[in-house]
Formats: structure tokens, sequence, C-alpha cells
DNA sequence: TCTGGGGTCCTAGGACCC
DNA sequence: TCTGGGGTCCTAGGACCC
């Protein structure tokens, strides 16, 4: 027998948890979500996805479609508690623990046939051992590939179960349809679509030199796998970068340097701190503008000095705002940190001056003293969507 | 429709080095 | 005198995912 992956999929998670904990939420239409203009749907309830509803949504268009959701902001804390509960679940059930965001996983079960000489059963058994322990169902993916198995989750939902055997993932591509591959997005949709690409079908008719030419070498060869149901090598090897960062949509538009400097000498501050409290320190500071019209433009800088400091951070990000900031109205600005490295290595290294070296350990005191404070800002920035 | 927040990866061009 | 080829780092922007 060949490889084995699951791909494990909680159900309208952040809905699913509020269900959970509220039964007068059961079978009605809720979204998770704030109302107002520049407010997006985080999750929604199956009931709610009737009515077109879904995640990433403008809150806007969410409840014009159905007037009588319910709408909840989200409690990111409750949901992180239910994810470990749910991961420690699908940990212990096999080796090949693979956790991708707060609501899906993957497990390898290759070389597990004396445990689990049946896949399917196996899948059974992990989804009522997850609903009779948490309350939760999930959608599992059986499939040769982690590629077919995330696809598989996908493909009948809620509490669904797919299988996929080996040698029919190209036929399973076909019946999944183009638009729903992992990494087909709008824009590479209307990019095929302008080619008379519009299925995977048509899209196999391509030779791989053709598809290179036409999209980059490696755009080319993703499409090239993808039209034939092989991974294209989702999920594999380490992550090369890391970064850190926090950024705001204001409604209306904010103006001026006043506002904008202010919420950068937050934002500075925040970032720094969840670098700091991870024991990292970043190379590079970045910006984000996005105006009115939401053009959005970017901006990096690299100094040769070590960024030790949200002083350094805030000024580094001031000077890159003054030199690009073009005087339109702002509906969001951003602040990134990357290039991420071990803060440990640094301070051994000796590069910093006493007077750098007495800003930074009042940052750290600051940090162990509002530690919890400085949780909390971390669980209000968790803000990710699970849909 | 009117577009959140937190991430990763890719590309293209320029600087710089050998 | 007029200009190679490869590698690495950096920046800005874009696509995509949950």
């Amino acid at each position: 027998m060949g490889e084995v992956f699951f791909h494990i999929d909680l159900d309208a998670f952040f809905a699913s948890v509020e269900m959970l904990d509220h039964p007068e939420y059961r079978n009605k239409p809720l979204i998770i979500g704030t109302p107002g203009p520049r407010h997006v749907a985080s999750t929604c309830s199956y009931e709610a996805r009737k009515y077109g509803v879904h995640s990433a949504m403008p809150m806007t268009t969410a409840l014009r479609l159905c007037p009588d959701a319910i709408c909840i902001p989200g409690r990111m804390k409750r949901y992180s508690e239910m994810s470990k509960k749910v991961m420690g679940i699908i940990k212990s059930f096999a080796p090949g623990f693979l956790q991708v965001s707060v609501d899906e996983a993957f497990l390898d079960l290759t070389g597990m046939e004396r445990i689990y000489p049946l896949p399917g059963k196996a899948a059974r058994k992990l989804k009522e051992q997850i609903c009779s322990e948490t309350g939760l169902t999930v959608s599992i993916g059986v499939a040769a590939s982690r590629f077919i198995a995330k696809l598989a989750s996908d493909y009948r939902k809620p509490d669904g179960l797919t299988i996929v055997p080996a040698g029919k993932e190209e036929l399973f591509v076909d019946t999944v349809g183009l638009r729903k591959l992992w990494g087909i997005g709008d824009s590479t949709l209307r990019n095929l679509e302008k080619r008379g690409i519009s299925s995977t079908e048509t899209l196999r008719k391509y030779s791989l030199q053709e598809l290179t030419r036409l999209f980059g070498e490696s755009s080319g060869e993703y499409l090239y796998r993808i039209a034939r149901g092989i991974d294209p090598g989702i999920y594999q090897g380490e992550a090369k970068s890391r970064s850190i960062s926090t950024e705001k949509t204001f409604y209306p538009d904010i103006y001026g340097y006043d506002a904008l400097d202010s919420s950068l000498l937050e934002m500075s501050q925040e970032v720094m701190f969840r670098a700091l409290d991870e024991k990292k320190v970043p190379r590079t500071v970045g910006i984000k503008l996005r105006y009115g019209d939401f053009s959005t433009i970017s901006a990096q800088t690299t100094p040769s000095r070590p960024i030790y400091s949200s002083g350094d951070v805030f000024e580094l990000a001031r000077s890159l705002l003054h030199e690009r900031y073009s005087g339109d109205g702002v509906r969001l600005i951003g602040v990134v940190l990357s290039g991420i490295y071990d803060g440990e290595d640094v301070e051994q290294r000796d590069l910093f001056s006493e007077k750098e070296e007495k800003e930074r350990k009042l940052e750290k005191t600051i940090l162990s003293l509002s530690h919890k404070g400085s949780k909390l800002v971390k669980a209000r920035n968790l803000d990710y969507t699970d849909g």
C-alpha cells in the first residue's frame, strides 16, 4: 500500500463553537462578524450559507442577503481553546500530525496498515471520537497525497468523509473543477479564461513548456501538476520566511500625519512586543498604506544596525510613511516586521550600546509586568478566518 | 457586492560582488 | 573600450490561503 493522508477540517468552526456554547443560536443563520461598513464575515453557520453568505463577504452584503442573521463578534480565546482540544485528539490518533491553521490539520497514516487496515474506517473512528469528546463535527478527506486529501475534505461538508482511491486523482480533480483547486484564485482563473482555459481537461492540453512560457517557471509547473491531480508540494518543508504584522482599517478614512503617526506608534509597539515576547528580533521594518480608492502601497527598509526596540520600529516606520504618503485619505495602515531571527544571539554578540541595552531591558520589563495585558492584545489580534 | 486581519510565496529589477 | 555570467540581497507589488 502506498501513502495515505488525512485532511481534517472543522465544519464552520467559529459558528459551530458558538452554537455549542449558546443553544439558542442552533438551527439559525449565525454570522461571526461585526455589522457595519468595512467589516467582513469571518465565518457563518450552514443556515446562513443557504442565503449565499460566506466567509470574507462584506457584512453589508451578508446582511442584505440574510437580514435576520444573528451577528456576533468572534471570541478568539474560546476558539483557540477548542482548537487545541480537537488538535490534541487528532495528534494522538496517528504520528504524522501537521496542523496548518486553527481549524485544519493533516495526518500521515502511511505505513500504518497494521493498526488501521482500512483508512475509511479509521477516518470514521476519528470523526466519532472528535464529536463525542468535543461536540464538534469535522469533514475528512483521505487520499494518497496532501493536495488531494485537502480537496477531498471540502468535497462533502459538513460532517463529510471522502476517500479518493490512488489512481483516481485526475478524475477527482476534473469532478472538483478548476476554480476550487487550491492555489487557483480569482486572478489566475481570469488569466486562464482569457486563454480559453476554463476546465482541468483543457488545461491538460497544454505542455509543461507552454505553461511555463505563459505563466512563469513556478506557476507553470504548478498548473501542469494540479491539472493531473499531482501534488504540487503543498505544506512541504519548513517555512522560509517569518513575519509579524498588524494592520487596521478605518471608517471613515483618516488624513494627515498626526493621526497616521499615532497609529504607527501604537502598532510599532504592538508588533515589537510580540517579537520580544517570542525572543525574536527583526531585520526589516515595513509599512502598508491603503488609500480611500483601495490602491495600496508598501515600503520596507533593512538598516545595517539591528532593530531592537519599538522606538526603532516607530522611527523607521515613520520615515517610510513620510517618504511615501500622498496626503490622500487613508483607509488602512499597517506595520510589518520581517527577516526575523533569534534575539538571544544578538545579545551575546554584544552589539548594543549601553543606552540601547537599557531601552531593550525597559521594554522587556514592561512586557513582563503587563504579561496578562499583552496576552489580551495578542488574543484580540488573532483575527483569523476559519472558513 | 465593495472589499478584515494575519500570514506565505513568487517575480522583476537594481545593487553589488566575484 | 564598451560590456559576460552567476549569485545574493534588497525592494515593491501581487496572488493566494484561512
